[in-house]
DNA sequence: GTTAAGATGTTTACGTTGCTTACATTAGGC
DNA sequence: GCCTAATGTAAGCAACGTAAACATCTTAAC
């Protein structure tokens, strides 16, 4: 930072790509993410990056991953091991803030097609996806049945509310208002089942 | 199609673009729809769509809007007018399985912000949205307290369940797997509750 | 220390894209 | 038949992703 910095070498390219990449997105939207304003934004030529990413893909890749990394570390603040329904509602919450605070990040994590065949990508990936599974689980023992299924269950809706809320499908102005939205909404899904009756149709018809 | 359309005139450019864009998305993905291409398949110069489209994000809009149409026509296919829980699983399962048969469209429509000065596009877009809130509430009559918290949920999770299937989140190979998993994963969040308790603590805490 | 090898950036260049401006062509009302 | 508006074309700009050839730095063997 002090010194000039008359070397050719940059010291940590690969880094400071990803960097410059999350500023970008955060800055200007997923639009403003190109590899060249990487590059510029480095200080460096505008094929440089491609030392360290074989394309524009594997450092969007990078930049997802760790965006997983941070929602994940975003969820465990929000409760370290969050074991009822009301501390899940609190990591539900970080969830959909998370989604709503960095748009563009969240929308490249889950907007586009992810990359299979980008190993840090996926790893994370299912980092994110493991701990979900884990912390329903503990938070509804009892779910008897399929565990899996309601982990799923759990995650779709928290994951469908950050997507609507970052559409606008769902007008809630302020942090929080977004925060009792979501706790209202979790609240009518977990009350509607008893007054409203057991779904008995409700099997496959599939097997 | 008989005729050499030896005219200067397109005849009706402006829906032979939507048109030629639906295609490009579904065959080549998101990356493939650029209004060059479009211009090209439908046989006119790469200016020409600029007379219909301002830019090329009016066009991703218009497609958008007839992509919110048709997914309400999908819906209405899976049960015209549902009134119960298990009517209104199989309305999940299209919804969910229209996702993935156009995953580009679905993501086009669902997974960039929405341009809010695109009329056409937020009035198709809103119509889905009380479409989806008008048969949740006619599913489940008795939530007395906040019907429109249960549609919010109701809708965030399907929502939620599309996008983590798009993404392969959760790995289910085929159509009748989804509808299965769909299902499941319903059933299983409205029998948590009663096994798991009512979550007494689930109560505002910004007001 | 010298030097050869490998890693890291730069330069230059090509093709594609979104978009603008100026121009050409057509259709329909008078 | 002519004028006007609607519609498509031609040409061109800046930015983009990417590749190849070249320059520079770092490292380690000698």
């Amino acid at each position: 930072m002090s010194a000039p910095k008359a070397t050719y070498h940059h010291g940590d390219l690969r880094a400071a790509c990803v960097r410059a990449a999350m500023e970008l997105l955060e800055e200007g939207g997923e639009t403003a993410l190109s590899l060249r304003a990487v590059a510029r934004r480095a200080r460096v030529s505008p094929a440089a990056p491609y030392r360290h990413y074989a394309d524009r893909q594997a450092l969007v890749s990078a930049v997802a991953a760790v965006g997983y990394r941070e929602l994940a570390e975003r969820l465990a603040a929000a409760h370290p091991s969050p074991s009822t329904p009301e501390q899940l509602a609190r990591v539900a919450i970080a969830y959909v803030q998370f989604a709503l605070e960095r748009p563009a990040l969240f929308r490249t994590m889950f907007g586009e097609p992810c990359d299979r065949h980008n190993d840090e990508r996926a790893a994370a990936a299912a980092a994110v996806s493991l701990y979900v599974r884990e912390i329903v689980e503990r938070s509804f023992p009892h779910a008897d049945a399929d565990a899996d299924a309601l982990a799923t269950a759990i995650w779709a809706l928290v994951h469908g509310l950050a997507f609507l809320h970052l559409d606008g499908k769902l007008d809630a102005p302020t942090p929080p208002v977004v925060a009792d939205r979501v706790t209202a909404a979790i609240q009518a899904l977990l009350t509607a089942t008893s007054t409203g009756g057991r779904p008995a149709g409700l099997r496959s018809r599939h097997r």
